[in-house]
DNA sequence: CTACCTGCAAAGACTTTGCACGTGT
DNA sequence: ACACGTGCAAAGTCTTTGCAGGTAG
């Protein structure tokens, strides 16, 4: 398959958007997936390599989401494939456990590539400006106990942060 | 103003309706609004006092929620108001400070009463059965502190647990 | 070759908005 | 009296689905 690399710098994509904060696209790398990494992941779980899923995990793995379903759409340049592609390939590579889906209570979910060994994080939301920033090592391992206080099994949890980054104040 | 009494048992209106648990029904009420007190912090916000403000309010004191829109409707029985003006009314009364609005993921947004001195929790919910159990004393209060290490003032927080309960095991 | 993937169009779910009429204060 | 609230209809946004044609393995 020819892989036609139609990423686009996403300086160029997101100009005046104010919501994705440009420091947090500069993230270190040293858990992310390369392409070829990611590739053998999604064909270990029976999915194809089409041109639509490469391009996707081509812009997650430069930029540093979470990005939206159309902002990942305009990433990959809307040549690439419909919106309802989209949609589809991001169902397919978050069941190869490549990508995450979060939800910020917008109403609008957003997806952000995995670290691998599945080292999770959490955000930090400005009321104001609507920058997402991401919190590393939040020493919250153990939060989940909360849960399996009350007899619960196989817990995870969802927690975002929300207030006024030092800009807005 | 006639105010009438429309709120019908939420048992016979949920019946069938496993994702909210009847468990959580039963709150312990030591630090909830009474109707009275929510009529006048609704008026002290400089909002009026009409019936399906007052039959929103009544339900959601008598039904430990979170609930959808959707669900405050039936409760309030569809004969009080529109389903437009619920999520009007629901505006308001989150203006007014006396509910919040949760959002579990699931691109619905679910309403509860507040308590009195902002005393907040959070949720557990099963993956399976889609119950939704509040957690009470958390012991998460400095939770903050990790957004406000960042430079974030006003910080607030989400955080929900997934997982599956007992039943669900 | 065949199951899987995609494009296009349409529908679906949830929520918001416009406007005329009604009501609380 | 008049600003605020409501009903009905319509539109808006995000997401999913159906189906015919295309493609990876």
């Amino acid at each position: 398959m020819h892989i036609n690399c139609n990423i686009i710098a996403i300086e160029d994509i997101l100009s005046g958007v104010t919501y994705i904060d440009r420091m947090t696209l500069e993230h270190d790398p040293k858990e992310q997936y390369d392409l070829k990494s990611a590739l053998e992941e999604l064909k270990r779980a029976r999915f194809r390599i089409t041109e639509p899923r490469v391009a996707i995990l081509q812009a997650l793995i430069a930029n540093h989401g979470p990005f939206t379903v159309e902002e990942i759409h305009k990433l990959v340049t809307k040549r690439v494939c419909d919106l309802v592609t989209i949609y589809r390939c991001l169902a397919s590579i978050e069941k190869a456990g490549l990508i995450k889906r979060c939800e910020f209570g917008d109403g609008t979910a957003r997806y952000e590539l995995c670290e691998k060994k599945n080292h999770h994080h959490h955000h930090v939301i400005c009321k104001s400006c609507k920058k997402i920033e991401t919190l590393d090592d939040c020493e919250l391992q153990e939060i989940d106990r909360f849960a399996r206080k009350r007899g619960f099994a196989q817990v995870s949890h969802s927690l975002e942060f929300f207030g006024l980054c030092p800009a807005c104040k």
